[in-house]
DNA sequence: CCTACCGATCGGTAGG
DNA sequence: CCTACCGATCGGTAGG
């Protein structure tokens, strides 16, 4: 309607930069888990994200339609730095009991990664609700980690390391269960001290009642 | 000041009824705490809760004049719930692993209360956030459940049943991390079985390992 | 029909 | 406890 309306196309009239896609992808999706993980997920705006790159609103939509996109991208990438992490310390991972005991060092390199830890955090929180955005993420990441540990225990059976009556279900879903509380705890209190010596307690507790 | 302020105290002038205010706090209380578990502190509003219970959100603001008030009645409330549900079973308490063994108990008794549970991981994920409002209360829950484990197992020693050398404070932390971290499996997951069962073989790893 | 955004604004709701 | 509002911001979409 304003006659003060940009006439001159071939100037910077339209975008400011044709900045890589790519790169603007990634700053955008480290931008979108540090306030996931600050503010959760209800409590962060696709404008704040926006704001925090310094992009207007309607760029980041171009990007991510809706905030969902945005949440199932910054979750699908934890997930691929985590699984990383997971797999490639040895080449291929430690055998049945040793694999426990690897999340030991797991849990003391989330130590040194408290956004990534925060962010699990907070979104397992809001996400125990079934009609939330993430509860499809939460399960399947607790379903991947179940299955690994249920691996390793196959593999302590096979090597008879395991008494046959051990309760592998309740093993697994205590030591996810560890793993998850303990970063309460760790992140609520400045003062607690190392989860991962706690954790290793928990491990050698469950190896010595009903390792072979 | 104004000088329309209610002067006729004995007709139905300015309040529509003269409710008992002790019950309607107890009413509000209730509601808040439904939606604070499912939706969490930040995705709920004073004037939700005010609609929920049926009256304006001024209304509510006379109860409880800030979001924050609300929040930390809604929270002490469940903690003298749960206080009054450990301690009361026996009229002593159980004394040293017999106290550990007595958690089982209330992870049994919580799963029929899905509502506090969800209360309780809902919260606890949002506060983890040292700024967040119920950090405070997140942080006093953890070191008083913390404190009666503490006890226990130092009753346990006392009694020559814990190991000279047993890692307290991790068996500590493991204890309130598995409660807290079987919560949230639970809740995500509608499949996922008896939590008490689980809980109950960390328990028992932990006295074979350290008990005497 | 594409990428990479812009300034402005929609109807509705937040805590107070 | 009510009506009547405030400054601001929400997720999402318009045309260009």
């Amino acid at each position: 309607m304003s006659a003060a309306a940009p006439r001159s196309p071939r100037r910077s009239s339209g975008r400011p930069r044709g900045a890589d896609s790519t790169a603007r992808r990634e700053e955008i999706l480290a931008t979108a888990a540090q306030l996931f993980s600050a503010e959760g997920y209800r409590g962060t705006s696709m404008s704040g994200v926006a704001r925090a790159c310094g992009m207007s609103q309607t760029g980041l939509v171009h990007y991510f339609p809706t905030k969902d996109d945005l949440l199932q991208a910054v979750m699908d990438r934890r997930d691929e730095i985590d699984t990383a992490q997971v797999r490639a310390p040895a080449e291929g991972r430690p055998r049945g009991w040793e694999f426990l005991e690897s999340l030991v060092d797991l849990v003391r390199h989330n130590q040194g990664q408290p956004g990534i830890v925060r962010l699990f955090t907070t979104m397992a929180g809001e996400a125990v609700d079934p009609g939330h955005p993430a509860n499809t993420w939460l399960r399947r990441h607790h379903r991947v980690t179940a299955d690994q540990i249920r691996a390793a225990l196959a593999e302590a059976a096979e090597d008879g390391r395991l008494a046959g009556d051990a309760p592998v279900g309740s093993i697994v879903r205590t030591v996810i269960a560890a793993m998850d509380g303990l970063q309460i705890q760790w992140l609520s209190d400045p003062g607690c001290p190392d989860m991962a010596e706690d954790f290793a307690v928990l491990v050698d507790a469950l190896r010595r009642r009903w390792g072979g």
